[in-house]
DNA sequence: CTGAAAGCGCTTACAG
DNA sequence: CTGAAAGCGCTTACAG
């Protein structure tokens, strides 16, 4: 803090003058060069303390022409107005900001709704960083694998695509969404409603599933059933209380996220019908949340704190020149009530 | 981004020569300074983006010593293992975020739980920045006191203090306290708990409003009612089902925060009791979820978002040099289900 | 209206 | 082992 009067901050050269040394030494000694005396380390690292002298960081980023930050930007879908207060980001934003902390990195973070990536390429999001994690892919593909075209240090999260250019780290979403189904096919389920946005690549792999599940089951796939559900949760309520106006018979639902499951049985119980009784929910994620819910949720976790450090670990990579492999996290059924494998204690 | 070879990026001086002008003539214009030719601005910004020449911002902030960042620091209980994750403090996130986003400032997130704020004073969190909005006091009031003693650019979200030296923004919690606890008062529930750990400044001013309410309705408050529940979720559990196995009697509950509501909730449902019919339950915050958890969440209000909006204007009239108020924002009670006074439908 | 020059606070090859 | 000097990419008084 510049203004920071009481504890005026000392500059390098000041503290030299009192050494009587150069800012050249004081660098070295102060960032541990071999180069300088041991005793004069010692002495000038005393001295700074004395002085409460700490090398400025921003002078030595801009020096080193670094940043010490990370960008992170959510992919939030406009279209279907997610918020950054979405869990399943917030989670997200936990792991990696405690994976940077470790690495002594700063993380910016990108806010609004981003209708063109592209554009972010002369804003600071970009200026003032040495990498950036993507969150999600939107419908931006072939604009982030532009990006990473231009030697852009980044790694994305989401599905993987084919001629894909950048490093990925993502859930194993067909895996996913067969689990989600098989689970409710087991239980005697075979009106599964599928709910999400399948533009997206995430929930396109999921619905493969979905529909790879039914068929091995047996099930004729009806898409009456295929709901567009958008992930923000006022709008998720409509699709719903519209599926369940059209009295298209359904005993089941694999969403595309615990929150969206959250809004599905909200909006089922206001319907007057139960979960799981009538209406069987899997959810997807397993947000914090999941288990505190009344059903608590069965739902496919994506282990999201750890994929925010194998965001970070991979991009720090890349940045050290390495080559980085895609990395794909299992998927795993978590069962819960809301499915009705297992009975709920009294409701 | 250094590293972009694709579109590699040109520096003032290059922009310069291609203008056959010098730097100062480019920076000016691009800055629009009326001291330069109508004629010559149009040219170069015309250049400018020929050539695809953008000011490096890093340059700027470093030369104009300012950094166009503001840090936000949420006081993470330690003691209670609050998270980043707490659906409260995300929230507040998004509002900051946004707000900040309009003034075309950045937002340096800090992450870890802070023993000592003072600490702080050297690190990134400080030095990369040009203000520091703190979510919250912890137990750390006289420390905050003195980063504001000593001209750090400061606004902390919390309880208003006396000896505060700090710019504060926060809710009305005695008024909070009251209103919550007076709903279920006039709901006919007379044992009513209070869930929170009293030590943090905004939960004292609830649990006093707490008091007042019940010694109003000339019900004597009983100690063995006000239990210290810390914001994480798996031990609001433990302490909630402690009370639950105490077999002190109560019908009602006042939260410090919604989710320690949901936690209650869940918590109260699996030991077969029910809320509300049961146990009636009030939340804190108005976290988006709580419209839509089973039952639906009866709530003080905080305009969360809103909240973070006044943290980002007040911090910034206050880098103006600008002296700036203290803001309390109103409470307001939302009645949902989770209280009782309004029937759920069906369960 | 525009140029020449200093300087923000560091780091690091180059000498010695 | 340490110093003198250049330079990261800008902005802005000071001249003219």
């Amino acid at each position: 803090m510049s203004q920071n009067k009481a504890k005026a901050r000392i500059t390098m050269q000041e503290l030299a003058d009192i050494a009587g040394v150069t800012r050249g030494t004081i660098s070295r000694a102060l960032s541990d060069s071999p180069r300088v005396n041991e005793k004069t380390k010692t002495r000038i690292r005393e001295l700074a303390k004395e002085y409460n002298y700490h090398v400025n960081q921003r002078a030595r980023n801009f020096r080193l022409q670094k940043t010490g930050v990370i960008s992170v930007v959510f992919m939030l879908n406009i279209k279907s107005e997610q918020h950054m207060s979405d869990p399943f980001f917030l989670e997200m934003l936990g792991g990696i900001a405690d994976c940077l902390a470790e690495h002594d990195l700063d993380l910016f973070l990108s806010h609004a709704p981003i209708a063109n990536i592209l554009e972010l390429q002369d804003s600071r999001v970009f200026q003032n960083s040495d990498g950036v994690i993507f969150v999600g892919q939107g419908e931006q593909h072939s604009e982030l694998n532009a990006l990473a075209n231009s030697d852009t240090p980044m790694v994305v999260w989401g599905a993987e695509m084919p001629d894909q250019s950048y490093c990925r780290v993502g859930g194993d979403n067909a895996a996913g969404g067969y689990i989600a189904t098989n689970h409710l096919l087991e239980l005697g389920r075979r009106h599964i409603a599928f709910f999400g946005d399948v533009n997206l690549p995430e929930i396109a792999l999921r619905f493969s599933g979905y529909k790879k599940a039914l068929k091995e089951h047996g099930v004729k796939f009806d898409p009456r059933l295929q709901i567009e559900v958008p992930f923000e949760m006022e709008r998720a309520r409509d699709a719903i209380e519209e599926l369940l106006g059209s009295r298209t018979k359904f005993d089941a639902a694999v969403c595309s996220s615990d929150v969206m499951a959250l809004s599905a049985i909200a909006t089922i119980n206001e319907s007057g019908l139960r979960v799981p009784a009538d209406i069987a929910i899997v959810g997807y994620d397993d947000i914090g949340l999941a288990r505190y819910s009344s059903p608590t949720l069965t739902t496919v976790r994506q282990n999201i704190r750890w994929a925010g450090r194998v965001l970070v670990e991979s991009l720090l990579s890349l940045l050290n020149g390495q080559t980085v492999a895609d990395t794909t996290l299992s998927s795993e059924l978590i069962v819960r009530q809301s499915s009705g494998a297992v009975a709920a204690k009294k409701t």
